[in-house]
DNA sequence: CTTATCAAATTGTTCAACAATCCTTAGATT
DNA sequence: AATCTAAGGATTGTTGAACAATTTGATAAG
């Protein structure tokens, strides 16, 4: 056909030849609407709407689907279509058992890990920040990453992919509710949980952050 | 023989109904011969030579190279194919990470799962008769189902199939290796543990745990 | 011996067609 | 009217072919 180069629109529909996969291109989008809230959970998505839309092939659209399926974003039943992942209250729980497991053991390995304190004091001080101008969808942002760091403490790469796929979970209960409710109550538990870190007093630290997951878990069981 | 469908004893049969998708069925059929040895890591996966081989289509068979490549069984470099994993130090090493997190999670929460010390009991059992008998693979699946057990106490689905997945990789390197040189060193110091864990002694159980890894990783980056 | 160039082989991507399955609706039966 | 059954339409599952893009290996030139 005519020249399938970086032409068909001049728009701005596909960025030039991109050196990821374009599954991995389609994938990202998609990611991305439903981490935001875009798609909401239990919503089903079509493989021609998508198709038409996105401007790829069938195949390179299923590529994606299986993508976000192994993240647990997508749920796929068979032979009938994939959907925006429902998190049912088990999940949750389910969830934030592994948090308390995979942060818990970052915790107590705080002590041999210098840059890792310094590193959530960076986090601390930007949540509170966006906190101070108001910007709650950063502190929300903030606050993850937090957490993302105490998992860092564990010094294991599969460990940080595990916890960002759990947190990227999370988001789909996360922005069906109010960031600033959400989030601020644990700002100024997380900088005393920094601040037990740094004075070494580890089993502490472990028990304010116990008590901190269950918390959150609370509220978000009380939703679903 | 888990694998799915009817048997293809008889050469190309095909199951009739599958109640998974045909890639799962050559996903399958490819983990199988992975974990069992029969690909060697480094090995490469042509298209051409698996189209023809398990009868179904190029995009079929590359939807299957997507999943096991999300389980870290196969590597897929761009336009380059797709190839066993090769297991770096580094990701012996991460690995044995992670055991250390997720085990070491498993033992301090023994004492409030008797239905978990019961299946521990009952898997080492196992690996004392395959061991009397000789049956040496047998012992290295029992010691690794074993430790699959106490990552089950955790109580959570998720570590589950986090564990089972970082054993599939191990099995990568595993299976290079003397399985009676392997696990008869672990054979005791399983039994030990229970014993410990059984007696109510969990700090000890838990250093116990921490010292087989420690072994177990440095035989392990002995050989690579 | 090194570099450049070309041809073959393999992978990346798309398309179109058909099969299998699910869902809806209309009709028949009670 | 309610329930069961049987088309039919819609959507997904799978395949094979086609072409583009990239790597690989061989060959030729400097």
């Amino acid at each position: 056909m005519s020249e399938p180069g970086p032409s068909d629109a001049y728009g701005e529909t596909r960025p030039f030849r991109v050196r990821s996969s374009t599954a991995e291109w389609a994938a990202a989008i998609l990611r991305q609407r439903i981490t935001e809230g875009g798609l909401a959970p239990g919503r089903r998505l079509a493989e021609d709407e998508l198709t038409a839309e996105l401007e790829v092939s069938r195949n390179t659209l299923r590529e994606a689907f299986s993508l976000l399926g192994y993240e647990r974003l997508l749920e796929h039943r068979l032979n009938r279509g994939v959907y925006v992942r429902v998190l049912s209250p088990a999940d949750v729980a389910d969830i934030y058992q592994v948090r308390r497991m995979i942060e818990g053991a970052g915790v107590r390995r705080a002590d041999r890990d210098p840059a890792g304190l310094a590193a959530l004091r960076e986090v601390v001080a930007e949540a509170d920040k966006a906190a101070a101008e108001g910007r709650w969808p950063d502190v929300g942002a903030a606050d993850l990453r937090f957490h993302l760091v105490i998992a860092s403490l564990n010094g294991s790469e599969r460990v940080n992919t595990m916890m960002a796929q759990l947190l990227a979970e999370l988001r789909l209960v996360f922005h069906t509710l109010d960031p600033r409710a959400l989030h601020a109550p644990f700002l100024p538990l997380n900088r005393e949980l920094l601040t037990l870190l740094a004075a070494g007093r580890g089993p502490d630290a472990e028990a304010l952050l116990a008590a901190c997951l269950d918390q959150a878990e609370r509220v978000l069981l009380a939703t679903c």
